[in-house]
DNA sequence: GTACGTCTCTATCACTGATAGAGGACTCTA
DNA sequence: TAGAGTCCTCTATCAGTGATAGAGACGTAC
């Protein structure tokens, strides 16, 4: 099959799938598409200009359209979903958090923030309320998941770790911790929770799961 | 001097004002202090810790201690003077955010989130929301400042594109932007606008920059 | 004085992103 | 049919990275 930009992006994808972020190498992914790792760069500038491609293929996946809400949906709702679905976008894959962060410029990102804004002015928020609620969504998500992301520390990082000190000497910490994964509350249901908080405001607090 | 891990590690962060987070590497720190690269790694057992040291050193830098509220102060103006000094540590080096976000396990990051849970418990909220307040706002903050900091494109990414087909496409994300920036508002209002959409909820908007 | 822990060294490894430049394969023209 | 030109892939190589093995210098304790 001939070697394309297209054919390249795709196997980069299922590369960083095996083997994360840090396994995306130029030689790894030239052996998997029966090439020598100098070709890349006859399609590719280079390794960032990949990233931002693979960053890009991960949105499009996710949001191969982009999709107002129906009239009925309340567009606090409809946002709420379609951070989810970013979130989603991000979690699918090893790092994707990462990758988004570190592509620069990306187009699908922009058309995700235009819809979301437009969307909210076509229901009557003001323009620059509309940016902020946008912004702090679509931030706060990539931080979010960037963190939900983070490799868990490895045991050498670990070895002189003490759970019970560190259980003293952040209770709070702890408490909210345990507090909130009490029934059957998912780790879903704690972001969910925290676009309402940025969505509707301290005051509306969800009763229980719904 | 003797070379311990304290010396490693603020020359670490000199190194990294110089050069950023990708000019940190053993061979130049070590030179830095008048050593081989090896040597580190008698003090340091790989560069992941290094990073991570680094990350409570800015951290630490910006928090030498842990304040509460003053008695008067609402906790909401004071939660949001928390994250604005969580930025400025952030924005104090280059790549300061890729930095927080690639250490693991930072206690100082823990320290803060016990210091504004706690904070906020004792104001009488429930644990349940000072948790997800505290943690949107946290993550929330990371994500934003990590944007903030992302590399402006270089010519290389930059030599195809076409900023009147960008406007053209995403006229709403455009008018948001052009329309912010009016008359003398900083980066740093758009920090504080997208927080208290968090904090105070929608409704709250603030008055005309007070 | 000899043994031991502490620290730094040289030498080297496997691997990374990237470039120079040769050459094969194909097409278009004279 | 010959030549030129374009497109794509190759070999060879570079400088630089994090990391380890193992020798040895230095001090202190017995």
């Amino acid at each position: 099959m001939a070697l394309d930009r297209q054919r390249i992006v795709t196997e980069a994808v299922a590369l960083l799938d095996a083997e994360g972020l840090d396994g995306v190498t130029t030689r790894k992914l030239a052996a998997r598409l029966g090439v020598r790792s100098p070709t890349l760069y006859w399609h590719i500038p280079n390794k960032a200009a990949l990233v931002t491609a693979i960053a890009e293929a991960i949105l499009e996946q996710q949001f191969p359209e982009m999709a107002s809400p129906e009239p009925e949906e309340c567009w606090q709702d409809w946002l709420i979903g379609l951070a989810g679905r970013l979130r989603r976008a991000l979690l699918a894959h090893p790092d994707g958090a990462r990758i988004i962060a570190a592509s620069q410029l990306s187009l699908k990102m922009a058309a995700i923030s235009e819809l979301a804004m437009s969307t909210l002015v076509g229901r009557g928020i003001p323009l620059r309320q509309a940016r902020l609620i946008v912004l702090t969504v679509l931030r706060f998500t990539v931080g979010y998941v960037l963190e939900e992301q983070a490799g868990r520390p490895d045991a050498d990082a670990l070895d002189g770790f003490d759970m019970a000190a560190y259980a003293t000497a952040y209770p709070t910490v702890m408490a909210g911790v345990t507090e909130y994964f009490q029934p059957g509350r998912t780790a879903d249901d704690l972001f969910r929770d925290c676009l309402e908080q940025i969505i509707h405001g301290p005051a509306a607090q969800s009763g229980p799961t719904s």
